[in-house]
This record gives C-alpha cells, sequence and structure tokens, in this order.
RNA sequence: GGCUCGUUGGUCAAGCUGGUUAAGACGCAGCCCUCUCAAGGCUGAAUCAUGGGUUCGAGUCCCGUACGGGCUACCA
C-alpha cells in the first residue's frame, strides 16, 4: 500500500433525484477508496442557487444508504473539512478567488449578460473574448467602488500546452490559447463548479478524482489552477459515459426517454438495491481474471481496480438488469421474498384463504422484478374470465369435452382427498387418471385451467390447489363444469 | 464550426508488452428436464467500423476516413 492514503468523494449538485449515472460515479468513487483501504467523502454542490430543488439533499443521502455506500465524511456524519455542503463554504472560495487575482491568476469582469450574449453565435457557441481581462487597475478600482456586479474569470496562459494524465484515458493534453478564461466566481457570489470543487478537494484531500469524461476537456483548466496555487494535483479518473438505445437503434446519454434513469424510479419498479449496485459495477468495468458477474458490494470491493475500467461509453440494457435482479431474488430466503412481496400482494387485494407463502415460494423463481409477483398471480387475486379455448391442447390432447369429462371424475374423487396438499392431491389426480385411461398431463391440464383460467401459470394443477385452498378450488371447479357443460 | 474522447456479436465485455478455434454474460433459437410456465442442464446462430501501411504474421502498432460521444454556460 503507498504511504498515502486514497480519498475519493462524490459530490452531486442536488437535482431531486439519483440518476444511476451518478450513482455509478458514486459507486466506482467508493470503490476505489476502499478497495486501497482509503476514504470516501460526500460532498454536497449546491452552488446553483436557481437549480435548488427541496429535500433533494435527503434522496441523495437516502440513496448512498440503501446502496450502502457509506461515507466517512459528509454533511449528516459530519468531519474535519467540513462544512460538506458548498453553499456554507461562500467565504472560503472567496478568499481564494481573491488570492488568485492579487497573483494575477484571475480577473474582475464587469461586462454585462447582454454583451455576453452577443457573443455567442445563434448555437450559443462562442467564447468570451477576454474584454476585461487587462483592465487598468483604476478601472476596476472604480467599478467596485461604485458597486458595479462583476464576476471573476481566470486567466488562461495564451500560449504552450497543458498536459495532465488521466488514469483510464492517459495522457491528455491542450493547447492552452484553446481555453477560455472561464468563471469562477458568479455575480451572485457563488462559485462555479470549476472553481469550488477543485478548492474543496485539496482542502478535503482528495487525492483522486472520479467523474464522468465529460469533464475529461475542461480538466486542464482545473490543473492550472492547482499550480496556480502551487497544490498538488489529484490522479484523474474519468468514466465513461451511460448511454441509452434510441427507437433508431442510435445511442444518446441516458435520460428519461430511455425508461426509468433514476435510482428511486428502478426500486419502485421492484428492483433491488443490491442488484442494481451490482449491474452498475458492471457497465464499464470488468473484473481481472474472473468471468464471474454476481458480486456484493463487499466482493467488489475487493477485486474492483481502475485498469478494469473501459474506455467507450455503456448502454443501459434494461434486460441485463432484469437478470441481475432475478439473480438476486432467487437468492433471497424464501422468508426475506415473501416479507418484500406481501406489501404488493396485499395492495393487489390478495384474498384471505390463499395460502401466500406457498404462492410466494411458486413465484420466486418466476419474476425478475418484485413487481411482476402481482401481475403473476392475477388468476390467484381474482377468477379470470371463462375462456373455452384454453380446455384445447394439442399436445395434451385434451378438447373441452375431454376435460369436462375429466372434471367430472376429478371432483368427487377430490372430496376424498386425504390431505389439501400437493403429493397428496398429485397422487390423487394421478390415480385418476389412470382411472379413467387417460393420460396424465390431460388431468393435469384440465385441472389446472379450470382453477386458474390461464395457458401459463407459476406452478402445476395440485400447486394451485394447495395455494388455493380446498374451498376456493372446489368452487372454481365447480363452476368450471357448469360452464362448461352449459 | 473548433477542440477532444471513443469504436470487439443486438447489449455488457475478456483479449495487458502483436501468433487465440476471438473468453464469458444478457438477449435470441433449439434440445433435455417437466403437472403449463419458470428455474436448472446442454447445444447453436451472431463480433474485431473502414481504407491504407509496418511486419513472416495485426482485434492488438502507425496514418487517414466514417460513425458515435463529450466540451465549447454567471449548469454541474
Amino acid at each position: 500500500m503507498s504511504d498515502t492514503m486514497v480519498v475519493t468523494r462524490f459530490a452531486p449538485s442536488p437535482t431531486g433525484f439519483m440518476h444511476v449515472g451518478n450513482l455509478r460515479t458514486a459507486l466506482y468513487s467508493y470503490l476505489i477508496a476502499k478497495h486501497s483501504g482509503g476514504k470516501f467523502i460526500l460532498r454536497i454542490e449546491d452552488t446553483d442557487q436557481e437549480r435548488f430543488v427541496e429535500g433533494a439533499t435527503e434522496v441523495i443521502l437516502n440513496t448512498l444508504r440503501m446502496t450502502g455506500l457509506q461515507y466517512d465524511e459528509g454533511p449528516d456524519v459530519g468531519g474535519p473539512n467540513g462544512p460538506y455542503i458548498q453553499s456554507q463554504r461562500k467565504e472560503i472560495y472567496q478568499k481564494y478567488a481573491k488570492w488568485l487575482v492579487d497573483h494575477d491568476y484571475a480577473y474582475y469582469c464587469f461586462c454585462s449578460e447582454e454583451r455576453l450574449r452577443s457573443l455567442h453565435d445563434e448555437n450559443g457557441i462562442g467564447g468570451y473574448d477576454r474584454h476585461c481581462r487587462n483592465l487598468p487597475k483604476e478601472e476596476i478600482e472604480a467599478h467596485l467602488k461604485n458597486g458595479d456586479p462583476y464576476v471573476i474569470r481566470q486567466k488562461m496562459p495564451l500560449t504552450g500546452t497543458t498536459t495532465y494524465f488521466d488514469e483510464v484515458y492517459g495522457e491528455q493534453s491542450v493547447e492552452n490559447k484553446e481555453l477560455q478564461d472561464q468563471i469562477l466566481m458568479k455575480a451572485d457570489g457563488y462559485p462555479t463548479y470549476n472553481f469550488a470543487h477543485i478548492v474543496d478537494d485539496h482542502l478535503m484531500g482528495v487525492n483522486y478524482v472520479v467523474r464522468g469524461n465529460e469533464y475529461i476537456t475542461s480538466t486542464p483548466k482545473y490543473v492550472l489552477l492547482y499550480d496556480a496555487f502551487g497544490w498538488e494535483r489529484p490522479h484523474y479518473v474519468h468514466l465513461p459515459l451511460l448511454c441509452g438505445k434510441n427507437p433508431d437503434g442510435s445511442v444518446s446519454k441516458l435520460s428519461k426517454r430511455h425508461g426509468a434513469v433514476s435510482f428511486e424510479e428502478l426500486v419502485k419498479q421492484g428492483y433491488l438495491p443490491d442488484a442494481i449496485v451490482n449491474y452498475l459495477a458492471f457497465l464499464g468495468w470488468a473484473p481481472k481474471d474472473s468471468t464471474q458477474e454476481i458480486f456484493s458490494l463487499e466482493e467488489l470491493v475487493k477485486v474492483f481496480t481502475i485498469d478494469g475500467i473501459g474506455k467507450s461509453n455503456a448502454v443501459f440494457d434494461y434486460e441485463k438488469l432484469k437478470w441481475f435482479n432475478a439473480e438476486y431474488l432467487k437468492k433471497l430466503n424464501p422468508e426475506d421474498f415473501f416479507e418484500r412481496i406481501r406489501p404488493i400482494w396485499a395492495a393487489a387485494g390478495m384474498p384471505a384463504y390463499v395460502n401466500q407463502k406457498k404462492l410466494a415460494g411458486l413465484v420466486q423463481s418466476r419474476v425478475s422484478t418484485l413487481n411482476e409477483s402481482a401481475d403473476i398471480v392475477d388468476f390467484v387475486l381474482s377468477r379470470l374470465p371463462y375462456d373455452a379455448e384454453l380446455y384445447t391442447n394439442k399436445k395434451n390432447k385434451t378438447t373441452p369435452e375431454l376435460c369436462l369429462q375429466i372434471l367430472k371424475t376429478v371432483r368427487p374423487a377430490l372430496d376424498a382427498a386425504p390431505a389439501w396438499e400437493n403429493d397428496a392431491l398429485f397422487e390423487l389426480l394421478q390415480q385418476t387418471a389412470a382411472d379413467l385411461g387417460v393420460k396424465k398431463n390431460a388431468v393435469m391440464w384440465a385441472v389446472r385451467i379450470a382453477i386458474a383460467r390461464k395457458a401459463v401459470t407459476p406452478g402445476g394443477a395440485t400447486e394451485l390447489m394447495e395455494v388455493l385452498g380446498r374451498e376456493e378450488s372446489l368452487s372454481r371447479m365447480d363452476q368450471a363444469i357448469r360452464e362448461l357443460e352449459a
């Protein structure tokens, strides 16, 4: 292990929901820190006052809690480098901005918004013309004394190149003349992301900056700031982006039109936090020397390394997420699974006579999300409409007529059932089939359709009879016989 | 437009310093199992964007082209 501890952070802006792309960034930051026994910090970046959303920080805290990404320092747990909410650190940024101005790395800009807008073309493209870069001292003093609104801009070098090393993408370098004199402090006294995160990362000891690759081209500007302050530059780990597939086959940055993209939404749809985390880990990363895919958070911490991170953007695939979720659902012990779907069934109106525990057992290996557990048992929740067609089955050679005959034989035999339990019922029906001289499968088909009225059900005829209970099963069967006779 | 990053099957991807029958997973198809359907087991179809180099030999190195992403905000 190196002598300096790895310190990473997750620094979301409170938007009101947790985009899975953001969650994945948080995950990777956490894993990189914890893999080497380092520290993981949470910092809220709320410097955009116009975008303030009530309760948004709670969403972030809650997501991290549910996914198990425990941070060592953060707004609600404190730490030696707080506060961890940027809006509470205004004076700090102002102090450092002032230092930059005093040392000629930044300057006051008094340009009006109208003037700035006029610099842009119809697409909003076009940089600042550095109008205020070399204002005479007296003019600056006058503006300041006059209380004119101003911003502070970074004074980029006009020549040369800036180079930095990215842990994923390798060496990156740009011509300094391409760099904009970006705004560090806004007119409202708040810093921009471009400035605040640098000051905070340094002050908080963050030495591994993990974020989306949309920052790859602006990082030279950040590196210049570190250099200006004389601070040690952090390691940079830029991550490939998460994309979604469009109807026409093209891909673009993952957004709402691709489906559920927030953690909360996925959970609401019946995905388990652990499964979501596991899937996200594999979007842009793969373990070395292993084809294993199911990993707990603790296991991920052990195997996660930066050199396993890919460079190209990944498409978010809901089918694969479903598979992960189904795997996690199957791994749950039966009681656990039952407890999770019980409220869903209750809300759907599960009848009291149903043996829910048994039903849950039948459902567990047949759903890929919690919510599906209600759809898949619709025929239990209420009696589905009669459909004579279902009694006809080519493979088992059944027809409505044959089924009626079978049911009329089965029904009285059932009265003699020793116990209303799967094995006994199975044996009984098997015996009836033998007595009748028809295949067992034909009997099973007739009975199952009679009580479920559905071609595809979780579990077979006798299992469903057990789940429905004696009374309901017989009642359904009686009804089926009446309908077939009509 | 400028700058920049990327490109292995439909999707996630392994393939690190050039020689592989180019892993594995999801999905898809088929078979087995089976009281329907799942689960489980087995099999299969499907990929190195493209054109030039370098080399005895390139998915792996170099250049161009195409396509895609990102940045170019008093958003992060």
